[in-house]
DNA sequence: GTAACTGCAAAATATTTGCATCCTT
DNA sequence: AAGGATGCAAATATTTTGCAGTTAC
């Protein structure tokens, strides 16, 4: 609860309790969580619209970062250190389980370089790894 | 056309109106497509539905791939070589670029390898980097 | 007190499903 | 002729926008 309100005041955000709570989810959560996990998984029912523009304000500040998926949903998962608002750094490998459909951020897993062909800059780049993870292997 | 007719046949999909024509937008198209795209670009305006479901199918018998994007969406691009029905191959680079939007296949840069941590399985990566493109280079 | 945030209502957009009709084989 | 694909209608789900009331600072 104290590092939630660090971040919140870090970023020169007003405390609430939606942007409190949501947070909050986000720090006890391992995986990463899409909209309708955080309408489910929060006891207090804020409106769809107020997470849509909580998410919308974390992302912005750097707080939390999304993850790209095949199945037109977004993910967001916390930002565990360089992230600043507009630039983000998360280029950390991300790891969904094909068994318990759970995602997690391998945040010591760097994303390799890769050479790309020639007149093609790369800025950033993501990485899914689709997989059993360690709960799951038998 | 002929590659068209090939694909279809050899997938054994029967040969529509709708499937022949969002195919050859594909073949024709050097980038990725959303749905959108693809209403967009088909003189024949096709019910919502049927490009549902026709890309679907598609996906089904492996004839294209998904590509994963933050700003759920999702996008398709054609599958060039070793796709099966339910079983993708398609561990190559995805580009897109930052100015022009385009997002493009590289067929040729494979995705590295990456070490996971211990009891992580990978079956499958993808690999998408945001950056300018060779036409958009200035 | 003021600016910012929330909740409600409603609009706009996107996706899915059922069913009758039409087309491919 | 039979099975499958399409188009339409409608149900569902998702996201965005405007605005009035409330809250944080």
């Amino acid at each position: 609860m104290k590092e939630t309100l660090e971040i919140l005041k870090r970023n020169s955000l007003s405390i609430t309790d939606s942007r409190k709570i949501i947070l909050e989810l986000f720090l006890k959560t391992e995986g990463a969580l899409a909209h309708a996990d955080i309408e489910k998984n929060t006891a207090v029912n804020f409106d769809r619209v107020t997470v849509y523009r909580t998410l919308q304000t974390f992302t912005e500040n750097g707080i939390i970062h999304q993850i790209p998926t095949t199945d037109n949903t977004i993910l967001y998962a916390l930002c565990k250190d360089k992230c600043e608002a507009g630039h983000h750094h998360d280029e950390h490998v991300h790891f969904v389980c094909v068994n318990c459909e759970k995602t997690v951020c391998m945040d010591d897993v760097v994303v390799p370089q890769v050479k790309l062909p020639k007149g093609f800059v790369p800025l950033q780049s993501a990485m899914v790894v689709k997989g059993t993870c360690n709960d799951c292997k038998n």
